[in-house]
DNA sequence: AGAGATCGGTTACTTTTAGTAACAATCGAA
DNA sequence: TTCGATTGTTACTAAAAGTAACCGATCTCT
């Protein structure tokens, strides 16, 4: 902090989504499992400047949050798929209100 | 770039949105001039976290983006006001839905 | 059985982005 | 005429992201 004199205002929910989304790939990651589960090769396929550490990352802080799930299927051979919360799933369904704005404006 | 498989999809508009709101500070900046235009320092007071040389950066990029409008009132004082344009607006009104979801979800 | 390739990561290192603090030009008030 | 507010800028540090090489555990091919 630099200064000192923030009187007012802003909720923290709010403050903390504007946290979450405002950080790089996270939109675009929730965007890629909107539609169905991605195994890791699959979302880094679908964003390739999106780089594995970076990815791994955010997976972890999205599972953190709630929003996403790490399912391992133990077929042969074993696979990670990732899937959308409920939680997840409708912050999804939000995000497209600005893909839509984008449609519009860009 | 690190490996090279990216076949498919991914909209250039959407990934693009998701560029500009995945940016730190962005859609807070936004949400500080939806109601009312404000002055840097009242946009600074606001989100007192935000330093000084990054709300200047940030205001830069949004004027480029055409999202914010930069208004010299020639009063004495002279002040500086920023504005959301239409797109701003819109923008701002499709950020609406994530608040939404983290009044329900955080 | 051995040689590769794939998958889901991790590690070590570099580059980019953000935070901090100090400064400055302009103005108006005391 | 000195002070504070306002809107920045500059120089420097710290944190976040990018890059590339590596790893262990399967699989596939021959």
């Amino acid at each position: 902090m630099e200064e000192t004199n923030h009187q007012p205002h802003l909720c923290d929910k709010v403050e903390h989504s504007y946290q979450l989304i405002g950080k790089k790939w996270i939109g675009l990651i929730i965007h890629s499992l909107l539609d169905e589960p991605k195994r890791f090769s699959e979302i880094h396929a679908y964003i390739p400047d999106l780089s594995k550490r970076v990815l791994n990352e955010r997976i972890k802080e999205l599972e953190e949050s709630g929003i996403i799930l790490r399912n391992v299927i133990t077929d042969r051979p074993v696979r990670v798929e990732y899937s959308l919360t409920r939680k997840g799933n409708e912050l999804g369904k939000a995000l497209k209100a600005v893909e839509a704005w984008a449609e519009k404006w860009l």
